[in-house]
DNA sequence: TTGTATGCGTTATCAG
DNA sequence: CTGATAACGCATACAA
């Protein structure tokens, strides 16, 4: 029996139109009535179970294929342990809106790679968690169904998540923070490595030996992982370096440069935007310095001078951790996942579309 | 009774912790349980039915406070004919991510809104569903439980999106296209008062006759409103104006500007990117021409010149979407809402950080 | 005003 | 290999 909604307006061609497209939505139950099953089985065909023979396997399909049934996912998800979804937990830098590009990259891998996975997500921000508590943070989440969070800009401040992460309660991927366990993969370039390589190249490049190096946050994760790079590249060519914390902010690499560009032979930054910042404190001083960044953003091509600087691949690194979640929600244990960088020159005319 | 799940290491500090938080997940039952009502009570407290005595009111919610109970959104999508997701669905310009700050606007603006409005949001690209016939279309996004999609960036070419539309299986808010009906409503600024409104400040600033005028792409909804504010412009003012497409291209608002930019007086552009690279264009031309754009990126700060642009509140726009779309899931019908737009200069100064 | 019972569309268990 | 049937957590029509 097919029971009519109140439809207020209505008219013939909306009648028409409504039997030819059958406003019943076909659920699992009619595809096992016309293939002459019982709805487990149609289940157990759709979830790929062992122990269904092929014959009302084909059977099935075709059904399922003629009706055009898709899976209710919300009916899915409450039934079942196994599926469940996955959040995306995403520190929006609402100070500089120039690297939203980098967010948009996250959430744009991590869906893709999520609707070809079947994975349902959702994306949350930082905003809307902070100031609660593990415990209502947890509630949150599991409230949402969410069995899996996928983390990214996440720093050592942020207590709370570190005890989400810590307490197993849900399985977590976390972008450039380098912890794992059981219930925790970790997805991120070799920092270091980059760093050092875009350093190394640059200094080479302009036969430097005094460097001003402008590091991120003293809370980033990243921030260290740079300046060991820095620090081992310094060793290996002898050189001066001063350090200054740039907290990834373009005004206050600038100021540091007009501080100390000039006594400097180059600026090696630990972004692009702290790079740039520094590129344009140089051009005011009306001196040339080389300096480099870390990131690959657009916006490097568009300040006028080319600057060298490391380029992750944001939405690979999303999708490979999307990749790493569906590994630990099948009973994985967490993995180190390095992703690879590679170092470039943005240019204007290479840039423009 | 509770039900241990197969735990493989298990120790003395997880068990406390086991223990202590408490594995089991509150739910609606023990919340009635221990407030000594029925089920269907405590619903129809949260959901604020009428017909609940003041007593058991603040019982229940005492309980559900103490408890730390979170209604699982899951199952009450599921059960509910009312309650359903929403679908923020969005075209990503995959070329120039130098815009990705407006969809991050976009989606953080509604994603925050929906949070305060208790509505499940689920982010989607149109790459991922591009291809599919209008049926394909809404089989998944019932499959999703989905009852309302806010549309984001459609253009003329997206036939089934418009069939979607004007099919009213879903309720749907557009951003800058002007349609509505009882179940859609449509959110935006007023292009072409924008449109004029831009380029008069910039003719008046600098006396200018003859207008370059490099328009959006031919199936894009906002192209036709902006080239009306311009037309009206040019009666008012007896201007000369010369239209060429750009088609929202930064490479081709730099060649159109290469080729007729000389004999014009300014170029206005119906878009930023479009209007840095007219710039530029001019630049490398080594001469001087006011250029101004339209949606006020960050990027505008950077490029050196100042131009006028017509500022849209993005995360603003898409919040009220999602507003829009609440009262369209209660039952109202769909309207037109203009949103406020404002006239600015970016200066990098005031842009760093 | 409150409680009972049924349904939402799946998955999972277990008996056949 | 297949089919009943009980969950999943909540909403709601209807009975009390």
């Amino acid at each position: 029996m097919i029971t009519y909604r109140c439809v207020v307006n209505y008219n013939e061609t909306k009648r028409k139109r409504f039997l030819q497209e059958g406003a019943k939505v076909v659920s699992i139950k009619d595809v096992a009535k016309e293939a002459g099953v019982a709805i487990s089985t149609v289940s157990k065909v759709l979830n790929n179970y062992p122990n269904v023979s092929e014959d009302t396997k084909l059977r099935v399909m075709e059904v399922v294929k003629r009706l055009g049934f898709v899976p209710n996912t919300v009916a899915a998800t409450l039934s079942s342990k196994n599926s469940g979804r996955v959040a995306l937990l995403i520190k929006l830098n609402v100070e500089t809106q120039a690297i939203d590009e980098i967010d948009m990259q996250y959430i744009s891998g991590a869906i893709s790679k999520a609707r070809e996975l079947q994975l349902d997500v959702i994306t949350i921000f930082f905003s809307m968690v902070e100031n609660m508590t593990l415990d209502e943070m947890t509630r949150y989440f599991v409230s949402q169904s969410i069995k899996g969070i996928i983390i990214y800009g996440m720093s050592k401040e942020d207590k709370v998540l570190r005890q989400l992460i810590e307490n197993d309660t849900f399985k977590t991927v976390v972008i450039d923070v380098p912890y794992i366990s059981t219930t925790t993969s970790c997805v991120s370039v070799n920092q270091a490595k980059a760093q050092y390589d875009v350093a190394k190249k640059t200094i080479k490049e302009n036969n430097c030996r005094k460097v001003l190096y402008i590091a991120g946050t003293r809370d980033g994760y990243v921030t260290d992982a740079r300046l060991e790079g820095i620090r081992q590249l310094k060793e290996e060519l002898g050189l001066q370096v001063l350090i200054r914390n740039g907290n990834f902010s373009e005004l206050q690499a600038r100021n540091i440069t007009l501080k100390y560009g000039k006594n400097k032979d180059c600026v090696v930054c630990a972004s692009d935007l702290m790079a740039i910042g520094a590129m344009k404190a140089l051009i005011d001083m009306d001196i040339f310095r080389p300096v480099c960044g870390f990131d690959g953003i657009v916006l490097m091509g568009y300040v006028g001078k080319q600057m060298n600087t490391v380029r992750q691949n944001f939405a690979a690194i999303s999708s490979r951790a999307v990749e790493e979640m569906q590994k630990l929600l099948d009973g994985e244990e967490g993995i180190r996942v390095t992703m690879p960088h590679e170092l470039v020159r943005l240019k204007y005319e290479e840039i423009i579309r």
